[in-house]
DNA sequence: ATGCATGAGGT
DNA sequence: CCTCATGCATA
């Protein structure tokens, strides 16, 4: 007896993609680069034997690499380049309506900023979890791929909020369980309460899983609730979200619209909930990068000396991996991104 | 569940 | 060029 729910193409709606607008913003700066070990250190002390540092991290890496293969050979991991222009025909899936406007929060920053002095943790991920992948395919995945051609709506303005504050000074409290700090949020939005988004996130999950809905089920569905500024997302957002590997100002900003979500889910479930809907959608190519691991060995090497590199040291670390620079710079960026990310493992 | 990428907005 | 929020393509 066990039943399961399943997954079931519950899709409360067809496909309803509007165009994604987000208007939301965000902002944020760049405030935690204060706690940069060495903000400007690269252009000077290191400027003169800053190969030392290459070498070093460098050796660092091959160690590791010998250690195992004598020699990988030259992956050749970018072949993407999806130069496709394609026109903005009609090809359906083709969304070239890429006008999103990511950004929905940004009220505040959250802490997080902690920098591994060389720690080296880079992020050591996990990887590997298979088990549950329950869900997995919804026989007739909502989701998206709107097509719609490029017809310029703007609705523009839907909600704009707009704040600044300034750099330094801001980071906040861990634990403010109840307590916002007397910060006059104008606007009347700030709850930054760690606790509270896990378990939010946790319940959000089971409940979700419950209606039998994936996580592209959810981020196709939320675009149908119509709410002012906010599109549809993505699985990956959803999943994200649930696992908490958002920034802090991320998973404030969209509890609130998946808690709508979930409301509005629930309450449809009963009524009716019968609309499969079965859409295919074409083709797009996009490919994704695969950076091999003795390569990625050696960026994490050279992260840990220094998680900023300047333009010229990137382009000297691409040329000895013999990567696209900026394939480079955006790990790095990546990898900067991911180490501040919700881990409060410090902090708690 | 995650890696690499794009883009908006800010310096 | 960076940071951030997000997404597509994948493992």
């Amino acid at each position: 007896m066990m039943s399961m729910n399943s997954k079931q193409p519950f899709s409360m709606h067809p496909i309803l993609h509007e165009p994604k607008y987000t208007p939301l913003h965000s902002s944020s700066e760049a405030i935690r680069r204060a706690c940069l070990p060495t903000p400007s250190l690269q252009g000077n002390i290191f400027a003169g034997f800053d190969e030392t540092l290459l070498q070093r991290a460098e050796a660092l890496a091959a160690v590791d690499i010998v250690a195992q293969k004598s020699h990988p050979f030259k992956p050749d991991a970018t072949y993407h380049t999806m130069t496709t222009m394609t026109s903005m025909t009609c090809t359906p899936t083709s969304s070239s309506a890429h006008l999103h406007h990511p950004s929905v929060l940004t009220s505040h920053h959250h802490p997080a900023h902690h920098q591994p002095a060389q720690g080296l943790e880079g992020d050591l991920l996990d990887h590997l979890t298979p088990g549950i992948s329950l869900g997995g395919m919804p026989g007739s995945d909502v989701c998206s791929t709107a097509s719609h051609t490029a017809h310029a709506a703007h609705m523009s303005a839907i909600n704009h909020m707009q704040h600044h504050h300034h750099p330094q000074s801001m980071n906040m409290h861990p634990h403010a369980l109840g307590s916002h700090s007397s910060l006059g949020a104008a606007g009347g939005e700030a709850e930054p309460d760690p606790r509270e988004l896990e378990s939010f996130a946790e319940r959000f999950k089971q409940r979700r899983i419950k209606l039998g809905v994936t996580q592209a089920d959810v981020g196709a569905a939320l675009a149908s609730l119509k709410i002012p500024g906010v599109g549809c997302l993505s699985q990956s957002t959803i999943c994200r979200f649930e696992s908490l590997t958002l920034s802090h100002n991320n998973m404030v900003a969209l509890k609130p619209i998946l808690e709508a979500w979930l409301d509005e889910a629930e309450r449809a479930q009963r009524e009716k909930m019968s609309k499969p809907e079965i859409f295919n959608g074409g083709d797009k190519k996009r490919k994704r990068t695969s950076i091999a691991a003795p390569e990625k060995r050696s960026l994490e090497a050279y992260f840990a000396v220094q998680p900023r590199p300047s333009s010229e040291k990137i382009a000297a670390i691409a040329e000895k991996l013999d990567l696209k620079k900026n394939v480079v710079r955006v790990w790095f960026c990546n990898q900067r991104q991911k180490q501040k990310r919700m881990k409060f493992s410090a902090t708690h």
